[in-house]
DNA sequence: GACGTTATATCGTATTGCGATACATTGGGA
DNA sequence: TCCCAATGTATCGCAATACGATATAACGTC
């Protein structure tokens, strides 16, 4: 009975661009918070990263990529950038002395401090609505390309 | 009893930060995936948009730029490169000429729906996660606002 | 039919991440 | 000890793209 594939296919579209959309509505609020704080977003996430480091961990330019999701060389340069605005401390790791180690200065951890307290908040703001978005995204992955079945439209 | 003051701020960027590196690893994933369908993430983003509009909404270039966390000109931009790429169509509204609406074509119906496919996918997989991050992240956002920054300082 | 408003378009600029490449340090074997 | 491959970081030039400032077009109203 075909059972109207394109509801399927619209409805998860709109599922996954509404997702999107709060994903943007946060990190364009984090955005803003930063710009407010005089920090640009990127230095912003490096030194919540360096700040958040598992205690095991040594926040070398390499785990930073990692944790940033970019090059290593953008980090480098990122890196820079804040040690420029004092923000940060690059050291060479004693051990081994290829190694860069960056630290958060008393100043970046100031205006981290602020950011970090607004972000909390507004997350928990929009927690409620990702967990729900992330929810429906889950009862559409349930379904497994299991062509048929008759999901009978929601919509309008 | 002062409590360590210390240890909630680390928690809580510890907290924030793994929350930004799901965020990150979502995002990345998903310009991995556009990347190898050959298609830039931000043109995957306004198809997605565009597709995923609500039925009572026209998809045109302001409301595609709120969606998408972009000012309108932008979205021109973006619209342009994307139509030069036959993914979607730009028609002047009937009603009101100012407006341009978007709308995509088969040939990007088709890119799109690949990488839903996929990002679903990957959700499915990631929302757990997610949801949990958040979950931790609620449970911090509730101590509102303790003053209190005895932060001693780290740097030398 | 002139005006303020709304919607889209154009141009020049600045940020920033990347690829290619180079340099520095380490550990280990000849 | 010296050499070398592996690993970690740095530099350079480039390309993408979002933005501010500004311009054009269509609308509704008086």
């Amino acid at each position: 009975m075909r059972s109207v594939p394109e509801a399927i296919d619209k409805q998860k579209l709109q599922t996954l661009a509404e997702f999107r959309y709060m994903l943007r509505r946060f990190l364009h609020f984090s955005e803003e918070a930063a710009r407010k704080a005089d920090l640009p977003t990127q230095q912003h996430q490096l030194l919540l990263q360096i700040a958040g480091v598992p205690d095991e961990v040594a926040p070398t330019i390499s785990y930073l990529a990692e944790r940033l999701g970019l090059r290593h060389h953008s980090v480098v340069e990122l890196s820079k950038r804040c040690q420029e605005q004092g923000l940060i401390l690059r050291t060479h790791a004693s051990l081994d002395r290829r190694c860069v180690v960056l630290q958060v200065t008393l100043k970046g951890e100031r205006r981290l401090k602020e950011l970090s307290d607004d972000h909390a908040r507004e997350l928990y703001e929009l927690a409620p609505q990702l967990i729900r978005a992330l929810t429906q995204i889950q009862s559409l992955g349930c379904k497994k390309a299991t062509a048929g079945l008759s999901t009978r439209k929601i919509e309008k």
